[in-house]
DNA sequence: GTGGTCTAGACCACT
DNA sequence: GTGGTCTAGACCACA
């Protein structure tokens, strides 16, 4: 799993992270009950502040991406990903609507819309091949 | 047209500012050429700062979306609304990227997304009736 | 003589006013002692304010490029044109030095710049009247 | 780095601030990758307000000239400066067309304004000398 | 009356 | 401690 990050974003870092970890856990790169690595680790590896690399657990552990415990350390969550809700419906809702809006000012078709969203869905949820790694 | 501005978000008001008014132009309730309020106008009616509506405007006439005549106000673009170029295609790619891992992840399927995808283009793109004014 | 203004520049259109005729002065359009159009008369026919007009001859005069007359109206100063002060050369310093260092930033050669002068040089300077110079 | 402020010049701070770092920039001061002071401490260094310090960076920024690294702080823009684009060009034109225009209204020559230009130039690319840091 | 600029001072998110 | 955001209030240039 390679986590790519861009100090130059305005994308706060953690949640560059959190997104990353998402897209693996989605890609299949991440199974679940596979281990992530230790806070300590993951930080010092991508060159981020131990806190950074913290909240973006914490936040994913939140949400039911992943579990932390004491012990074991961090693994994706085995027991089934969150499901879709009605409060995460609304917030993708919101998230959607001034992308859609902007692409709709620009003049882009409802078809190029449907393409590009298809497009990024079959990209990301196309799973690697088992002996990738 | 009716601006709706949530304080608690965590969006900055200047960006739900922003993305309101691109909704608006995308949904007809704004048509180029058309005048905006003007910054202090606007301010005291959402009750905010005038250098928040400032912002908003500012960047908003920057990406290409409005005009700022000299002390003629502000008015929707007239000439042409941006395009669609290979920059606004990363950003839109990159936007949408994290949206559509996190729905895999959940199990949305891609009919789903594309359904929602479609709905939310015909609920936005869907003009005003002509009575309405 | 045609007066091109842009309404959305963040030049101020007395700026742009000065600019053009002084243009004209060069290229040769308006020669000393020409008339210009009265204050009334070139702020209807751009379409601009009264006092814009105003503001842009007044300046014009204090700057010894035009003479205003109560009676005659508005002409091109017919008694010499102002001349290089080292108050000018001043001016002219300030102006062009922030133009080139951001070309130099830009990784334009001194071989461009200058060739880019030269050009704009020439096509300013080159007489429509023969008799001119 | 030092910059030198006209608080009376009709040339707004941050736009000066602006010209002075570009300069720098040019100039060698400021060598790609180099940390810029933080917006509050150029802020108390100069005099002025911390928000006047931070429109010239994100127009900087905005432009390609610097980055600004979420807490890290401002740098000189390490992966290139910015290009020469046509719209760049199309700017610069417009800049220079009216200064140079008064020039010849003054009667200076072509091979006058070269050799400023030329001065200028070269004033600003002489790199400092390699002992100076 | 419009936008442009500047100041002073505050709180927050991020690392 | 960094930049990001917001507020309150002021003055100026422009038209």
């Amino acid at each position: 799993m390679i986590i790519n990050l861009d100090m130059q974003s305005d994308i706060p870092i953690y949640t560059q992270l959190m997104n990353q970890i998402i897209e693996g856990i989605a890609h299949g790169d991440l199974q679940p009950g596979e281990a992530l690595p230790s806070v300590r680790g993951l930080a010092s590896d991508i060159g981020v502040n131990l806190h950074t690399v913290n909240k973006a657990y914490t936040m994913l552990k939140q949400e039911g991406f992943i579990q932390i415990h004491r012990q074991k350390g961090v693994v994706i969550q085995p027991d089934g990903m969150p499901e879709i809700t009605p409060e995460y419906e609304l917030k993708q809702y919101n998230q959607l609507k001034p992308i859609i809006a902007e692409a709709i000012c620009r003049g882009m078709s409802e078809e190029q819309m449907l393409d590009i969203t298809e497009q990024i869905y079959r990209e990301i949820s196309t799973p690697r091949k088992e002996n990738d790694q």
